[in-house]
RNA sequence: UGACCCAUGGUGUAAUGGUAACACAGAUGGUUUUGGUCCAUCCGUUCUAGGUUCGAGUCCUGGUGGGUCAGCCA
């Protein structure tokens, strides 16, 4: 073979992101042999693309460099978490096609060594108990210019900090009459240093661990030390977990043994959509009060309502690979994501014409009982599809999109006196318009060539408008979702004076029972995906009925052609 | 009047001291039995002022703008 040998260049090394940079560095000086990173999720919500994202980065990273991955559950808060919660969740990241490396892991499993940890720093003197008031913590905890106030427990002895943390876990005490806190610097200029609280009192049931604890480690004093035990090498997280770094490296100096695989945060800037809101508070919100059916409501930007909406999980890769990973503040324009998945649609889905607005067409010169079958491509992108046959008969439907009784020469469309063909068939020329009382149009005439079967015809004239069409006794009627974005405004949550809910699109779900679809479709399930011809991906949802299918419009086609 | 972080087309991400690149969006044209796909062309004085250097988007200093932090949330 007389390759020319290209340099090495023509592998066309894609950039990496400074996390990737950072991973191939740390593998390169021998700092780690192996990665292990993490997705850390709070069981307290469903998880949004936000997540997606992160789950894609760490489980992608994993993949990547031939590391592990780890799903951890950080609940070490109860009275917010529930099971409900993590089951969702698991869902989702086997959805996206992850396998975590072992077990599912949970915060709650290190609470004994967490404990342990905790009464080793009161022994060195690096914890004390306080009995201020939550008001009062907070009171001296002074202002990010000015420096705090130490607690007037701040130096009790050993003796006393190890008993009465021992009785803290016993029970002794109600909620939020003490707490741990970590003595480091009360005038330190990052407000996480000041005294943090490594553990409060909660007499609340864990959906893990039940009524064994009373008292619970805070983030801070779980994050980190979750991380060390799990040998994680890179800790990853959002920007604003920037401040606590340092928090997170001084619990670890603390308890960290020679040897061990020491984990390191790294921030990186989470995902904004635009025309959406993804704070979990927000979003919970729109449930509560009926903006949406649900948290998988196919508006919503969870990834249960991705999935419902038809959002295949290789579309929201191909979406996260184009985001990027950095550290700067950002709002992705949401068309990014409407394209990620028509590029992946446009590969693999079934093509199949179905009419939303149905209108009636007669061929006239078409005998009354004849019926053909005409062979149409399932997916012009990949033969390997093969073909369908479509019948075709006297009396079809058209799309009332797709007539004016007059237009002008942009209108590739049909339109009274003119000629169009309709795909995979025959040309037709419309030649009268029936109408109602109320002269809205209820039928059109037509004369079709027979000479002009398939869609070609004979004597090389041409056509501007290619229709779909359904035949209309083999149609199957189905009902049809069409999706708008929720709110009208880019950066709903944007302003200061107003509140996101302001911008809530009132017509942003718009649904049409009378469609007709060819009878392809009369065997598709829930999940199914398909492109109906010239207006857009839709997939079956999960609220179909055996004798009626119901279809959510995943995105729409690109239409350079705007109707004014 | 603190600490930490960030600043490159409309949007997002690259360029690792050496010709500012890629994608999306938009515009125009071509192909087309989906007004889809595909192809082509167009769309930036790298926030600012100094400095270092043969050479700065990149390094240094100041400024400006934005973000995060005052939960016993994560």
């Amino acid at each position: 073979m007389t390759e020319k040998n290209i340099p090495e260049t023509s592998e066309e090394k894609k950039s990496l992101n400074f996390i990737e940079q950072i991973v191939e560095e740390d593998l390169k000086t021998g700092k780690h042999k192996e990665i292990i990173t993490r997705f850390p999720p709070e069981p307290n919500g469903y998880l949004h693309i936000g997540h997606a994202k992160s789950i894609i980065l760490n489980f992608g990273l994993g993949e990547k460099y031939k590391g592990k991955t780890n799903l951890r559950f950080d609940d070490t808060n109860p009275v917010k978490e529930d099971v409900e919660y993590v089951d969702s969740i698991l869902e989702d990241v086997q959805w996206l096609g992850y396998k975590w490396h072992g077990d599912v892991h949970y915060a709650s499993d290190y609470f004994e060594q967490l404990y342990e940890w905790a009464v080793k720093l009161i022994k060195s003197g690096f914890a004390y108990v306080d009995d201020q008031s939550g008001e009062e913590i907070s009171a001296t905890r002074g202002t990010p210019t000015k420096p705090g106030i130490e607690s007037p427990f701040r130096n009790r002895s050993v003796e006393e900090n190890t008993d009465l943390f021992e009785r803290m876990r016993k029970g002794e005490f109600k909620d939020g009459e003490k707490v741990l806190r970590a003595k480091i610097d009360m005038s330190s200029p990052n407000m996480h240093m000041r005294d943090p609280v490594m553990y409060r009192i909660k007499h609340a049931e864990h959906h893990r661990t039940g009524n064994k604890w009373c008292i619970y480690p805070m983030y801070d004093f779980t994050h980190g030390q979750s991380d060390y035990i799990e040998g994680i090498t890179h800790s990853i997280c959002t920007l604003e977990f920037e401040n606590h770094r340092p928090l997170y490296d001084w619990f670890l100096d603390r308890i960290y043994e020679e040897g061990k695989t020491r984990p390191r945060q790294i921030e990186f800037a989470r995902l904004n959509l635009s025309y959406t809101v993804m704070s979990k508070r927000k979003l919970a919100e729109l449930v509560e009060k009926k903006y949406v059916s649900g948290w998988d409501d196919p508006r919503m930007p969870t990834i249960s309502g991705l999935r419902r909406r038809g959002y295949t999980p290789e579309a929201l890769k191909i979406f996260a690979e184009k985001v990027g990973v950095a550290k700067r503040e950002n709002i992705i324009d949401v068309g990014l994501l409407e394209f990620s998945i028509r590029e992946h649609l446009n590969k693999i889905a079934q093509r199949v014409m179905t009419i939303l607005n149905p209108l009636k067409v007669t061929i006239t010169n078409y005998p009354e009982e004849r019926e053909e079958f005409l062979s149409a491509v399932n997916n012009p992108e990949d033969e390997s599809m093969g073909s369908r046959q479509v019948p075709f008969s006297r009396t079809l439907y058209i799309e009332k999109d797709d007539f004016k009784e007059e237009a002008g020469r942009k209108f590739f469309r049909l339109k009274l006196g003119g000629e169009v063909r309709l795909r995979y068939a025959y040309f037709i020329k419309c030649n009268e318009v029936i109408k109602d009382a109320n002269g809205n149009i209820t039928e059109l005439l037509c004369t079709y060539d027979p000479l002009s079967k398939g869609g070609k015809s004979p004597d090389g004239r041409k056509v501007k408008g290619t229709l779909h069409w359904v035949s209309a006794k083999h149609s199957v009627d189905v009902n049809v979702r069409l999706y708008d974005r929720l709110f009208s405004d880019e950066s709903p949550d944007g302003h200061k004076d107003k509140d996101f809910t302001e911008f809530i699109n009132s017509d942003s779900l718009t649904i049409l029972e009378n469609c007709k679809a060819e009878p392809y479709i009369k065997n598709a399930k829930p999940g199914d995906r398909f492109q109906f011809e010239r207006l857009g991906y839709f997939c079956v949802d999960k609220d179909s009925t055996g004798n009626k299918l119901i279809f959510n419009r995943t995105v729409s086609l690109r239409d350079s052609w705007k109707i004014k």
